[in-house]
DNA sequence: CCTATTTTTGACCAGTTGGTTAAATTAAGT
DNA sequence: ACTTAATTTAACCAACTGGTCAAAAATAGG
């Protein structure tokens, strides 16, 4: 029934593939060096995924699902705002250092099919509703000023993915490409975002 | 589309290319494809420019040149700090309406040639370190509270700019999909990004 | 009008790419 | 051991892609 060597092909292939797709994007990735970095066969490859996009599909499903990490758990603890706030910046800029590539990756593809990001969206299990009360309710409680709760989110969002998504252009005009000081810079963000956007919101 | 006012065929050219590039990104775009939306033959694209990378290259460097756009205005205008903000985020949110796909496309393309990025930014004219000088000069004349100047202007470009590149993503998640009223939120962050920040930062 | 230069074209090419096929090898069940 | 099904491979292919070339139109200059 459950064939050890099969896991292990198609483990592989879905790592190799994970990674040259990374790198290169569905149009600049190419079948065969997918069979390489796998260490394969490149008709195995279609053995196993038929076809160059349901590979890409299968990939891209599995990196979408690190995209919006955390951010289920912290609406469901019992922290104050200002914490839960604090851990999740702090978790995805870590989680975003360990895969610089993970936004530029998204936000390239994010265009491609509408029809099957929309659908991968509704599988995902994210729902921003519960953030969105979540974070209504920090308003009426009077923790926080009242806004557009998806603006909150967005600008969330937006100042911990950016900077890595504008990685290679940011490091250059900030830091003369010296990547160590870039990254530290990004490092030390897991505290001015939280000062950032608390001191924006915070009553 | 297409401006029906292009009488020169470089020009045609240019204008082709560059709607094709940011439609498909480079590994995706096909140079027969921009023959055609040029209504010209194939060789005369390669007569004209003679590779399909010094034509991208073309067409990035003149895009490239709209991405920071008035940031210096902003620097050497003498309106107070609350209005240059306000003045910069509002022409840049419409400039990005005008051109949703910009930051796409300059994201996409930011990995491919690091050498070439680095030189098309030096030439770009764009210089942060006045900008920083002024945030700093703010800063001293306790204008605004004391942050890292670099954090701030990321912060502003992230909150002007990442909305649009996620915006497919962002528009199926907030509206189902709903683009007019994805349009209507994104020109509304005209007023609360500036809220957003200069409540974060004004003293 | 003639000539020289520039612009435009259709046909073509060599290399690449995703995908197929039939045969070989391995694993599984009896 | 034998049969059957799953896995892997090498060789191939048709379509596509960036790029070339020689010749034909335009255009310019005298």
């Amino acid at each position: 029934m459950n064939d050890p060597k099969k896991d292990n092909t198609e483990e592989r292939i879905l790592n190799a593939a994970q990674n040259v797709f990374i790198r290169k994007g569905m149009d600049g990735a190419r079948m065969q060096e997918i069979a390489d970095e796998a260490h394969i066969n490149k008709a195995l490859l279609h053995y196993y995924f038929r076809t160059k996009e349901k590979l890409f599909n299968a990939i891209f499903e599995k990196v979408f699902s690190h995209i919006f990490p955390n951010l289920m758990a912290m609406v469901y603890s019992n922290l104050p705002l200002e914490e839960k706030l604090g851990i999740f910046i702090e978790k995805y800029i870590e989680l975003l250092q360990k895969n610089p590539f993970l936004p530029t990756f998204i936000l390239k593809e994010i265009h491609r099919d509408p029809e099957f990001l929309a659908s991968t969206i509704r599988s995902s299990g994210i729902n921003p509703l519960e953030v969105f009360a979540m974070f209504e309710k920090e308003m009426e409680k009077g923790t926080i000023r009242k806004m557009d709760p998806r603006d909150l989110l967005v600008n969330l969002l937006a100042l911990c993915i950016f900077p890595f998504a504008g990685g290679p252009l940011l490091s250059i005009v900030f830091f003369n490409n010296d990547k160590k000081a870039y990254n530290e810079f990004l490092a030390h963000r897991k505290t001015t975002i939280k000062e950032f956007v608390l001191n924006s919101i915070l009553l």
